[in-house]
DNA sequence: TTGACAGATATACAGTGTATGTTTAACACC
DNA sequence: GGTGTTAAACATACACTGTATATCTGTCAA
């Protein structure tokens, strides 16, 4: 076993690893140090601690996100990062949980604020109006992705999944929940809700906050 | 001390007590045990296991939030059950890292889709509209308040918290944040978004897809 | 060859959730 | 009132956590 062999870049890609397979819950300093063929005090000679390896794995995971170009349309490149911003976050669940705890997420989140502002800036936004406008882009896509990342059924099984629970929500009880499983499961509708449709409300509304008159 | 004295009720309300005051991770069942003269192993006649303490909590939380009224309108009903959801989320700042993971939140969540949906339904909405509507709502709610709850700042003191960190923002790496932080220090604006801004965004793209034309 | 020292290791501690087995207090019934 | 029955409180134990501290060791400069 060579030595100077250990990084806390390889630390980190361990730790992803680790974390997209089985979840942040069952990262922990000693099977980190294991898969990585060393002892877990070891970690510490390159990392100062457990939070701050969850802060550079964060890091990891907002540097994937799309920044918008310096010369796009505004509109566009937000289309763009908002959908990024989506699959980044759908691709690594465990980022989610890590993202609303106090954990800081280094500078990456600068680099992205840094080119949202610009973009938007150049677009003609104030930069009040760059802040709200971004504001209310990642509120959408947050919120929409947590509730998405706590959907327990798959997308593909919304049908099935209606007409299994159907029996199980009490009509008496829930009478509005009950009609809307039964069209879910009779194919009407197919019970997923779309993220370009809470996306495209928000963009609109900024068109227009910019173009014409204002709040 | 009385025997037969202790119930999950009270199990919960002595969790919440210290969830809010020190935070969930603060919560261990040794110590929510000790405040009830207890020790730990007694909670467990009582709740099944610490998820399911966790999920009694959430309960409670959810049960906070305003039910949207059967005569009212949707739109008045909708911005009321938005902001009150922030509230209570503000209020317990434990409950958005524990909504986002896999703990379940019992019925009350049933209870309030019910409530939205009904109304919504009440005010023409179709089930699939009242679907989407609601999940774009609360998807600004949760990820405004989330991106709230995660700003280390207070809201009183953006413009000199901007004056402090104003020389730490490398003006060469980032531009752009620092002339927002720059306009913020000056008092040009007060560096705070507004959570209406983006639900009325919301809400009037709501209004005018149920009223004209549909995707 | 010999220090020096970075980095791997060993040990230890205080904490976690909870499985398991035992004791005890309160109630129903003779 | 005495006596089982039983639910609830308790004690112990286990496998795990993050990490402070002290020790050992392989590698490189002198």
């Amino acid at each position: 076993m060579k030595r100077r062999s250990l990084t806390a870049d390889k630390i980190i890609d361990a730790a992803m690893e680790v974390a997209d397979a089985e979840g942040v819950e069952a990262l922990s300093m000693r099977k980190l140090a294991s898969l990585l063929n060393v002892t877990a005090m070891s970690l510490y000679n390159h990392v100062g601690s457990k939070d701050e390896v969850l802060e550079l794995m964060l890091g990891r995971v907002v540097t994937q996100i799309a920044r918008p170009e310096a010369g796009g349309y505004w509109e566009t490149m937000m289309r763009r990062r908002a959908h990024s911003m989506r699959e980044v976050l759908l691709s690594h669940r465990w980022a989610s949980t890590l993202l609303i705890s106090r954990i800081s997420m280094g500078d990456a989140i600068l680099r992205d604020i840094e080119a949202t502002l610009g973009c938007l800036v150049a677009g003609g936004f104030t930069y009040r109006q760059a802040d709200w406008a971004r504001n209310a882009i990642d509120s959408h896509v947050y919120g929409y992705t947590f509730q998405e990342l706590n959907t327990p059924v798959d997308p593909d099984e919304y049908r099935s999944a209606a007409a299994t629970y159907l029996p199980m929500i009490s009509q008496a009880e829930y009478p509005h929940i009950h009609e809307a499983s039964l069209e879910i499961a009779k194919g009407e509708y197919d019970g997923r809700t779309d993220f370009s449709f809470g996306l495209e409300l928000i963009l609109k509304g900024l068109r227009n906050w910019v173009a014409g008159t204002a709040p």
